[in-house]
DNA sequence: TTTAGTTGGTATTTATAAATACCAAATATT
DNA sequence: AATATTTGGTATTTATAAATACCAACTAAA
C-alpha cells in the first residue's frame, strides 16, 4: 500500500466537504468569503475548492467569532492592520500609491489597487494572506518588525 | 469679560453630562469601563469624572460598535496590539515579564502586572493609553514602527 | 435637611450580526 | 440520461451583544 502526502496548501475540499469539516453551513463559507476573510482555490467552472491550511484558517475565524466574540468587520480590521508592505518591500512611492497602506477596515488583499505591486499577484498564496492562518500571529510580526528593523 | 482655557486632558465632567453629551446612557459608561474601553478619572470618593478627551475617545469608541459594527471584544483586541514596549522602552527583559507583551484579548492597561515598568504607572496619563482619542491611530503606530526603527 | 446625582449590582429588553432556509440556473457525477 | 452538487441571490430565523430599566445604599449640592 503506497501513501501521498498533500501538501496542506493543495486545494482539495469541495465546498460540501469544508462546511462538514467545519460543521457550518455552506452559506455560512461563502458568507465568509464575500466579507473577504478567506479566499478559496476556484476552478475555471467557478467551483471552490478548499485546502487543509484554509480548514484551518477558517477554524480559527471560527474561533474569532465564537469564542471571542470578535465581529467579522472587527476580524477584517484585525487583518487591516498586517504591515503587508514590510513583507512586500514596498517603496516609499509604492506605498503611497497602495489602497492597502491606508485601509483600515479591509485586509490588503481586498483592496489591491490596478498599478500596485500586487495587482497581478495571486493573495491566496502571498505570505501576508497565509501568516494568518495562525490568528494570533499579527501581533507577532509587529513584535518582529520593532525588533528586526 | 475672561476666558479661562480648560486643558482637555482636564477631568471635568460628571458621569451623567458625559452621557449627555455622547447622548448614552450612564450605564453603557460604566460598562465600557468595566471592559477596558476607558479609564475615567476618579475623585476619592470614588465618583467619575471625564474630560474631553475622554468624550472623543468614547466617540471614537461609539462610532466602531455602530458605524464599523465592531464588537467590544473587537477593539479590546485591536487595542492589545499597540505595541507598548516601544514606546515605553522596554527591555528584552522587561518584556518577557509583562503580561501586556503576550496579551491578544486585552489591552496594556488592563493586564500590567506587579513587578513591571508600568505597575506603578497612571495609565490614564500614559501616551500609549492616549494615543487613541484618534482611533486610527494603531495603524500609522505601526506604520512609524516599521520606518523609524 | 431636602433634593439630586452616583455607586455597583442584577434582570430585562432591544437591535442586529451571524447563520439558516429556500430558490432557479448551471455544473458535476454516475 | 438521471441524480447530486454548486452557483449566487433574497428572505427569514436565531443567537446574543449592547443597551436599558430598576434597585437600595451612599455622596453631593441647594
Amino acid at each position: 500500500m503506497m501513501f501521498y502526502e498533500i501538501p496542506n496548501d493543495e486545494p482539495i475540499y469541495p465546498i460540501s466537504t469544508a462546511a462538514k469539516l467545519l460543521n457550518i453551513s455552506v452559506h455560512t463559507l461563502r458568507m465568509y468569503e464575500k466579507e473577504n476573510l478567506i479566499i478559496p482555490f476556484k476552478k475555471t467552472t467557478n467551483h471552490r475548492l478548499y485546502s487543509a491550511s484554509d480548514i484551518e484558517r477558517l477554524k480559527c475565524i471560527r474561533n474569532a467569532i465564537n469564542e471571542s466574540k470578535i465581529s467579522i468587520n472587527g476580524i477584517k480590521t484585525i487583518y487591516s492592520m498586517m504591515p503587508c508592505w514590510e513583507y512586500i518591500g514596498c517603496s516609499e512611492e509604492e506605498r503611497n500609491n497602495c489602497p492597502a497602506y491606508s485601509s483600515h477596515n479591509e485586509p490588503c488583499w481586498a483592496v489591491k489597487g490596478v498599478d500596485t505591486v500586487c495587482a497581478k499577484k495571486e493573495c491566496r498564496n502571498c505570505d501576508v494572506y497565509n501568516k494568518f492562518s495562525e490568528c494570533s500571529n499579527i501581533k507577532n510580526f509587529i513584535k518582529n518588525l520593532s525588533r528586526v528593523k
